[in-house]
DNA sequence: CGCTTTTGACCGGCGC
DNA sequence: GCGCCGGTCAAAAGCG
């Protein structure tokens, strides 16, 4: 395997060797948190959120393994789902065990939750840099203000196929304002989508700012902008169309410069964006495919 | 028509 | 048993 080094948003840097032996230790994490080790200490890290590849060659072989750990033939229908990364939001860390504002004995364990034994990863992210990287679709069915916490948390169940166990929890960290506390529950029975939201029923927002969070625009309320990482209608159309992209093309992404595999660009069947997203620099590299599909007719019209 | 969000009601676990 | 709380349900309404 040849060496690459990890350039990691938060200024981490880590090699290919030490990240892809933890993989291959925990190899049924697809994509997700990932750990590695760097220098004496353990790291973990969400892997499609903060690694950028260095600019470097761009061949088959570096992106088989830069593609590993979301490789579907591994894990096809898992979401990131690591219960050791299970953090409780800040909120419920300031007050000991859960729920309760009354905390009259906090030497017991409260409640054991309900759902103990479900997997959970608990993700911080922005509005800026975290909200649009969800490649899955959610459909809200609930919200709850929750006790100490001035905002709501919003209950999200996967909409891609009935009958996925798949949620998901928003909720706006009372800490810090700015960032996002996203709890992943139960996962996904199915494969990646294929594309994202229908467009039917989610544009209440009427303004159509990118990844604005929704209501903004038209309820005053303070708490609505707690929720959401609903992306806009404007932004989950454009997403679709380069996600589908790559499937339609079914076998074959051809570039000037590469020419990937069948298992690869299978590989990256409902990943599009993601890539899009987390790596920018190649993100022209796919686009073309977007321009060629556009060409023979169009994907969603 | 099929999808969405909103929101009050309901359910079940837990502590007292 | 009661009340609190988080999580879920389902009806209503909006949108393309």
């Amino acid at each position: 395997m040849e060496h690459w080094d990890w350039q990691a948003v938060t200024g981490e840097t880590c090699s290919n060797n030490d990240a892809f032996i933890s993989y291959m230790e925990n190899p049924e994490f697809s994509f997700g948190p990932l750990s590695f080790q760097h220098g004496d200490e353990d790291h973990l890290m969400s892997f499609p959120e903060v690694f950028e590849p260095n600019p470097n060659v761009l061949d088959e072989s570096l992106m088989e393994e830069l593609y590993k750990p979301f490789c579907p033939e591994l894990n096809p229908y898992t979401i990131p789902v690591l219960e050791d990364h299970v953090e409780e939001p800040d909120c419920q860390k300031q007050q000991p065990l859960v729920v309760s504002g009354t905390n009259k004995d906090s030497t017991k364990p409260k409640r054991s939750s309900r759902k103990k034994q479900q997997h959970r990863v608990v993700k911080h992210v922005t509005a800026d840099d975290g909200l649009q990287s969800d490649i899955w679709s959610w459909r809200k069915y609930g919200q709850k203000p929750i006790k100490g916490s001035p905002y709501p948390r919003s209950y999200y169940r996967c909409s891609s196929s009935k009958g996925c166990l798949a949620r998901k929890q928003v909720e706006r960290s009372c800490s810090d304002p700015r960032v996002f506390i996203i709890t992943y529950t139960a996962e996904h029975n199915h494969g990646h989508p294929t594309r994202r939201n229908s467009l039917a029923g989610s544009t209440r927002n009427k303004s159509s700012t990118v990844a604005k969070p929704k209501n903004l625009a038209d309820k005053n309320e303070p708490h609505e902008v707690a929720e959401s990482t609903v992306l806009s209608p404007a932004v989950i159309k454009d997403e679709s169309v380069k996600q589908e992209s790559i499937t339609m093309e079914g076998g074959k992404i051809l570039t000037p410069d590469i020419m990937l595999s069948n298992e690869l660009v299978e590989s990256f069947e409902g990943f599009g964006d993601l890539f899009v997203d987390q790596f920018p620099d190649l993100s022209h590299e796919l686009w073309f495919m977007n321009e060629s599909s556009t060409l023979t007719g169009g994907l969603l019209n």
